[in-house]
DNA sequence: TAATACACATACGCTGCGTATGTCAATAGG
DNA sequence: CCTATTGACATACGCAGCGTATGTGTATTA
């Protein structure tokens, strides 16, 4: 801790207001927030954090990028474990599902996110799960296995379709019945895009 | 004017102060929109807003039930002027994805909605385009033409691809072509709704 | 006609963001 | 080794905006 560069350091404190972002953002919102707060939770002030990120939107930016990217790993990591490229689009899609499900994710990514940063596709990270999507949909289309639509945009529906199943389910009285609706409705949906 | 009730001056300056609030929140967004500012326009004060409506946020809740209303009213428009109850689903797709085109739409019932009113199945309005888009999914489920998947389920499948088509298409260079591309994705994904 | 209720305006306090300024440690240069 | 400058962060200030408490005039009730 003595033998830390000074980059090291300020990258600690990033991850420090990063963690801090991600804790008060999912339980109050990021309106509700106060920066205050926030800061002082993680030990620091709010000089270290329009320093550190500009303002306000810029920390909830870096919290996004950080969520965002870890549902996109855990989606590849999911489409690894089936065999056909099929399946794995599937398999994304229902990691999707299951992963909004936590408010963290939902309160930050999926509502909050776009309405103060805007569209997914023009933050920084560019949503790497709808990239990760694109990829998985590319190459169905490339084997003749998905009929030749616009990749965005059937990448676009998918990933909405699943966003929007999961602030359902999150929102049910009985999650776990709920979720299982959900995903046979997914999977039939998404097989509407199969060469027939 | 001189010959008004109590009761219709008020539901005026309720549709006053509707009509004002729908044009802040469609240019600044709910966040950024100043209830004074808001309320002067429209010829009244914040008096007039807090016992009306409560909060800011009554305030966004009777607007998003205006414009929604306003939508299904649509869908349900396009829908009578097709034979078959099928391209009546699609046609009331592609009327959620041209409609949610028009900026204060998305503003307003796509992106502030849900990030400070929470889940559309919670609204007061109850979201009238989910209601829509579900009774005429039951209608085909009966008429054995879709498959028995939870209606529910669908409906928010379906309005949440839609809904993501739209963000897509608006932020989009050519929104013209973009269009065509969401629409011919969408369809696609719905024709995996109907049985084989 | 006096009294009460109601629709709305005015006035106040408090919270919270952004910025301008200050401080202290770390590197750079002689 | 000592000084100068940069950079990371803290402190201090101003201002906007929300919610509430209180005031005011008008319409209903007795």
């Amino acid at each position: 801790m003595a033998s830390m560069t000074r980059s090291e350091m300020m990258e600690q404190t990033r991850a420090k207001l990063i963690a801090a972002a991600r804790r008060a953002f999912a339980e109050k919102g990021f309106a509700a927030a106060s920066m205050d707060d926030l800061t002082a939770a993680a030990g620091l002030t709010r000089g270290a954090l329009y320093h550190n990120f500009g303002d306000k939107k810029g920390l909830l930016a870096a919290v996004v990028a950080q969520v965002d990217g870890e549902i996109a790993a855990r989606a590849r990591e999911a489409s690894r474990h089936v065999e056909c490229a099929w399946e794995a689009l599937l398999a994304e899609g229902v990691v999707y599902i299951e992963l909004s499900l936590e408010p963290e994710v939902q309160r930050i990514v999926l509502l909050d996110g776009p309405a103060f940063l805007g569209d997914p596709s023009h933050w920084p990270s560019q949503s790497a799960c709808l990239e990760e999507t694109k990829s998985v949909l590319a190459k169905l289309i490339d084997d003749g296995i998905v009929k030749k639509v616009d990749v965005e945009a059937a990448a676009r529906l998918l990933n909405g379709a699943a966003l929007n199943a999961a602030l359902w389910v999150s929102a049910s009285d009985k999650p776990e019945e709920t979720l299982a609706g959900a995903i046979e409705a997914f999977t039939a949906l998404a097989s509407g895009l199969l060469v027939e």
